[in-house]
Formats: structure tokens, C-alpha cells, sequence
DNA sequence: CTCCAAGTTAAACAACTGTTTCAAACATTA
DNA sequence: TAATGTTTGAAACAGTTGTTTAACTTGGAG
């Protein structure tokens, strides 16, 4: 049985590609020339470009969010969440899942450029099948910061996800940077290390005056 | 004179175009019949689609970096800058620059889709015509967060870079969500308003424990 | 007016795209 | 062993891409 290995070259090759290149300049005979199978079998396993790069996703996305769920069930239940708890758990949640394959910085590039590469379908995708979990996380962060105008935080929640996204999806680049600059061997662990004392004064930071809502 | 009617054409429908769609996924055709311009104006004024592109984010990038540095010299004139200080310079210089036009928007998330999208030749050009600037802008945060060990005030200068490109870049959908969840119509300087404090106390948030370096 | 460079046009170019086809090879069950 | 359904293989499909060519129009200087 050949079929779930030449499935699985297809995914790893395919994420390997996407990351590097965007998904629009992966070209399927590259993935398939790359992973040594037949270009044909990207259609037959998958059905379509755009179901490949769905399934990409899913298979970081699927288990992540099984034990992400799992953690988010154990916090509803208590009477108060900390902002730092529940940061916490997220970080733990991201950190442990790829662990596996070790290459968290390939799916976190892969996440950004879902986001910020025009491909309406991959917004559509993640929304439809992981705006659950997002929601059940969201509702969370709104207890654990009870005093922050819900349009505020509603802001907030992005610019940290740009912040965690963005310099994730450019990882390789800046840990390059750093250690020639700094003399620094940054390791996923460290990064999450720097990036939750960040995210946590940003998301406790003064609210500015409410701007005046002007129409247009 | 039509020529210089057809390189403005082309730059006003390229820009459109490459904030709604992304660069790839924008061919020239697109591009030339929507501006009613014939195919072979862009490589005949620009060269080529790579070329295309840059001269988009040039046209706002070149009169940006011009007034950005007049404020740097003006700053760097000064005994102490504060942190505060300084980010409210780079905002009004944000703001201020492609006011003419109104469509900050449009070029945030050009700028968006340049560094994410991987697009390996745009971050060059952006590096080499605008990284001075950059630089200079950099000197002067570490004056004002001079209690900032180097490497920590790197990588939360990256945590806020992605927490403006990565909104910026998803603006319109960010936007549309604001305004059914929260009846919120947000502006730019409105989003720039709620930026400012955020970023302030990211860049001032406690340094975390020295994670001690291992090898590898 | 003449002439020349600047700009425009339509057509064709070669390369590449995702997808489909159908015969061959394969593994599995009866 | 024979029959079955699944997976691979090479080739072709129809469409799009960025770029180039060469003929054509135009505006202004000599």
C-alpha cells in the first residue's frame, strides 16, 4: 500500500514549498516533481489545488485544536481565568502539537500567508472550521479581561496575532539576525518566553479617549 | 502627451489591484485592460511586472521616507527622546504622507502582502532603498528605551512591526467585522490612536527571566 | 512641411498553469 | 487463480501568464 505514503510526500513537500514560496507561486508540478510522485496524484488524493492547501492546514490545525479544546474545557469550568493563565495555555497548546515534526515556524508562516495572501477561500476554510475554538478562546480572554472595551480588545486580539504571526512566519530570517547581531540561539521556547510578557502589557496597556465617531 | 496619463493610469489600477488581489494573483492583463491601457504599456515604461511593482510602493515610500527623515534629523538634535515621543512622529508621518491620495489603507496593506507574500525580491528592494532610514529610526528607539537589553528591543521592535503590518494588511475585513460586531467605524488615525498606547507598553513591558542559552 | 523620436497598438511568442484522460500496474478479496 | 477495486503513469488538454515584435500613430523641433 503505497497510496498514504505518496499522500503524506505530497503534504510534506507541499507545506515545505508553500512556506517558502506562497501558495499562488507553487506551481503542482513542482510539489509533485519535489516529492517524486506522479502529477496526477495531487488531483486524484486531493481533488484540487486548493483542497491540498486546506489539508495542509488541517493537519496542524486539527490536532492543535483537539488539545486546545481540551484545555479551553478545563478553564471554563473555573470561576476566574488570569490573563497570564490563559495565555499560558495557549502558548503551551502551540508549542507542544507540532512537536512531532518540529518545524512550528513552517506552520506559522503557512498561517500568515493564509491570512495575508489574497486567498479568500483559505479565510472562508479556517473561519468555517476553526471559529469555534476561536470563539471558545475569545469568550475566555473577555472574562480575563473584563474591564477592556469589547471593541478595544476586539483590535487588540490582532495586533497580537500580527505580532505572534508576522514575526513567526519570519523566523529563520530574524534568529539569523539575531545571533550575528546578538550572539543569540533563539528557540521557539525562548521566542514564546519574550512574546508573552509583550502580549500581556499590550493587551493590560491604557485605553486612549474614546475617538469620536465621526460618519465617513 | 498621452505617456504620462498611461504611467499613472497603470500605477492608480496596479495599486488597486495588488491590494485586492496580491501580486501573483494580478496578471498585467487584469492590469492594462481595467486601466484601458494597451498590454505592452507596463513593460514598455516599466520594464517588467517586478518593476511594476516596486514603482507602486516608491510612489508612496519615496515622499514617506523624505519627511520621515527631516523629523529623525530634527529628533536626533535633541538631548533625549522619548519613547512616546518618537512613536507619535512616525505616526503623523504615517498619517500625513499619502493624505493627498486617502488610501493609507491601500498601501498598509501593500506593505502587508510584501513581507508576507513571498515575494523574496520586494523585501530586498525594500531593505536596500529604505533600510537606512530604517536604521536611523532604530538608533533613536534604543535612546529611548536605553534600559532595553539590545536583543529583547529587536525582537519587540518585529512583535510591533507584525502587529501594524499584519492589521493594516487585513484592514478591510478587520473593518467590516468592527463595524457589524461593535458599530464601530474605524478610521486610520482612529486605528493608529489605539495603536500608540499598545505599542508603548509592549516596548515597556518587564524582561522576562535571561533564558539561559544552550547550545543548540 | 519634413522628419524623427516617443508612444501606442494588435498580434504572436514560448513557457507555464491546473486538470483530465485512459491504459497499465498493483493489491485485495472471493 | 481469477476478478475486483485502487493507485500510478505518461500524455494531452485548454487556458493563462509575462514578454517581445513590428507596424502604426502622433506631437513637436528644425
Amino acid at each position: 500500500m503505497a497510496q498514504s505514503d505518496t499522500v503524506v510526500r505530497i503534504l510534506d513537500t507541499a507545506e515545505a514549498l508553500f512556506a517558502e514560496k506562497g501558495f499562488a507561486e507553487t506551481s503542482l508540478r513542482a510539489i509533485t516533481s519535489r516529492a517524486k510522485v506522479n502529477l496526477a496524484a495531487v488531483n486524484y488524493h486531493f481533488g484540487s489545488k486548493k483542497a491540498l492547501i486546506q489539508a495542509v492546514f488541517a493537519r496542524y490545525l486539527d490536532p492543535f485544536c483537539e488539545e486546545f479544546n481540551q484545555e479551553l474545557a478545563i478553564l471554563e469550568k473555573k470561576s476566574e481565568v488570569s490573563l497570564e493563565e490563559l495565555l499560558e495555555v495557549l502558548a503551551r497548546c502551540t508549542i507542544s502539537v507540532p512537536a512531532t515534526k518540529g518545524s512550528l515556524s513552517v506552520f506559522m508562516r503557512l498561517l500568515g500567508l493564509a491570512y495575508t495572501q489574497a486567498q479568500g477561500h483559505m479565510r472562508r476554510y479556517l473561519q468555517e472550521h476553526y471559529g469555534q475554538t476561536f470563539l471558545r478562546f475569545t469568550n475566555l480572554l473577555k472574562l480575563s479581561s473584563a474591564d477592556l472595551p469589547d471593541a478595544e480588545r476586539f483590535w487588540r486580539i490582532h495586533f497580537m496575532l500580527g505580532a505572534v504571526v508576522f514575526t513567526m512566519s519570519s523566523l529563520d530570517a530574524l534568529r539569523d539576525i539575531a545571533l550575528s547581531d546578538y550572539d543569540e540561539k533563539t528557540r521557539i521556547a525562548d521566542l514564546v518566553a519574550r512574546l508573552l510578557p509583550v502580549v500581556t502589557a499590550a493587551m493590560q496597556a491604557p485605553v486612549p479617549e474614546q475617538p469620536e465617531l465621526v460618519k465617513q
